[in-house]
RNA sequence: GGCCACGUGGCGGAGUGGUGACGCAGCGGAUUGCAAAUCCGCGUACCCCGGUUCAAUUCCGGGCGUGGCCUCCA
């Protein structure tokens, strides 16, 4: 009976339902989660994944057990934006050196912003560049995942670039409703001559001398975007794997595309079981975009008077984007930051130095049900009253405990 | 144009086929020397039009609005 746990049900985007979680292997639950292409500072939108899936990489946590998750998300540290990023910043230094002045610079800041969070490490940090070409090691690489694709069929060279035929997986398109006969009639996709079908996709591609590049049996090159999630996914959960997540704009092409590279190179029936994916935000109303005015940066918040004419604490952040489900559109506006930041207090006021309880199930229970964070949140009004409205000395402590137990082991909010 | 979400009270935001979650702000009261803190009470919301139903905010259809995706954007 002490294990009377509510089943952990999450929305899944390749069946657009919720169903339960049934790990593959109780004893390593593994969730990927798309991370952060390092050529700019993350933004407030970028903040939002990390945030939601560090939630729920907790929540497993406590439901698994603290060594059965494994939660993996990258950095890509190899991209054309990078290049030219590099490129504009540090004019006069080799490109090659300006690259990694670039990327280690701003994986460093995300990192540092993912922590101000409180969010934990990821079991897994791996970049890109790491699993380009093969390992010592074995793991997984693109490279011998373009060959494997290559040697079945899945895929082709055409005029220096190796490119994924869509058409040589029935049902590809199946994640995000996309048909594709219905696509190309559309006519709306810039055809490429050497494509055998306007959809395919760049595997790889070749590098001129001062682009970066790596040696591969198509020449020096560079990978296209998707295929390197393929291969640091297989390299740390496997072939198949329980939950992949990322935002709702990954889900065409990018999620489509890596599990369609994965599936096929892997002959598998799956990359993973559920896929997840988080809502958009906006700020004050509008599309944050740098025209605007409004673009944001996690660290714009942590470190400067430019949002709301003050800094934020990184929990009044988390808190704040917790606040709406995570599916939802979500507007961020300083008032929502200064309302959690009073509902942040009220709590912390509640629990003082109460020892810990176990965490209150009701609040497990409404995380439980595709991380339902608003029921989580009414909870801990509910146990935050009933700390302020307790009789005695001895209620008082051990309901601050419930508290303090779902406001710090889980951080869930 | 195609496809997909979403539209709840002043604001934020869950949820549900049938007695108005929860929070913020506001108002009234209790307590308090005053204040703070705390507690109690107060709001008759679910975009519009049809349909199904004994009953719809909740299901179905249409409309309007907002947002997203349609080749590298979380």
């Amino acid at each position: 009976m002490t294990s009377a746990k509510s089943p952990i049900s999450l929305y899944n985007t390749l069946t657009r339902t919720k169903e339960p979680l049934h790990p593959l292997d109780e004893n390593n639950v593994r969730m990927y989660v798309c991370g952060p292409t390092v050529y700019d500072f993350a933004h407030i939108g970028n903040a939002r994944p990390v945030i939601v899936f560090d939630l729920l990489f907790r929540l497993l946590r406590h439901h698994f057990g603290d060594e059965h998750v494994s939660y993996v998300r990258n950095i890509t540290d190899v991209d054309d934006k990078i290049n030219a990023r590099a490129a504009r910043d540090f004019p006069d230094m080799p490109l090659n050196e300006a690259i990694r002045k670039v990327t280690e610079k701003t994986a460093d800041r995300f990192v540092a912003d993912a922590m101000a969070l409180g969010c934990l490490e990821p079991t897994h940090q791996p970049r890109a560049t790491d699993f380009i070409v093969p390992r010592n090691d074995g793991k997984s690489d693109m490279v011998s995942l373009i060959g494997q694709l290559i040697d079945k069929g899945n895929a082709y060279e055409a005029n220096g670039e190796v490119l994924f035929d869509v058409t040589s997986m029935p049902d590809y398109g199946k994640l995000s409703g996309r048909n594709l006969a219905e696509n190309l009639a559309g006519a709306r996709i810039a055809v490429d001559a050497h494509k055998k079908n306007p959809a395919d996709f760049v595997l790889w591609k070749q590098s001129s001398a001062d682009e970066p590049g790596w040696e591969s049996p198509w020449g020096r090159g560079r990978p296209g975007w998707h295929i390197e999630c393929s291969a640091m996914s297989a390299a740390f959960l496997g072939e198949i794997f329980d939950i992949h997540g990322g935002g709702l704009d990954l889900i065409f092409p990018h999620h489509e595309n890596e599990l369609a590279q994965s599936r096929c190179a892997h002959g598998t029936h799956a990359m993973a079981n559920i896929w997840m994916h988080n809502g958009f935000l906006q700020v004050e109303g509008q599309k944050m975009s740098k025209s605007l005015g409004n673009f944001i940066t996690i660290n714009d918040l942590l470190d400067t008077n430019k949002f709301g004419g003050q800094k934020w604490h990184g929990r009044v952040l988390r808190l704040a984007m917790l606040t709406t489900h995570y599916r939802q559109p979500i507007d961020w506006t300083a008032d929502r930051l200064f309302e959690c930041r009073s509902m942040l207090y009220d709590w912390n006021k509640a629990v003082f130095e109460a020892p810990l309880q176990p965490v209150p199930a009701e609040f497990l229970a409404a995380l439980c049900e595709d991380l339902n964070t608003s029921g989580a949140i009414t909870i801990l009004h509910a146990l935050a009253k009933s700390v302020n409205a307790a009789a005695t000395g001895l209620d008082k402590v051990e309901t601050a405990g419930r508290l303090r137990a779902a406001l710090e082991p889980i951080r869930a909010i």
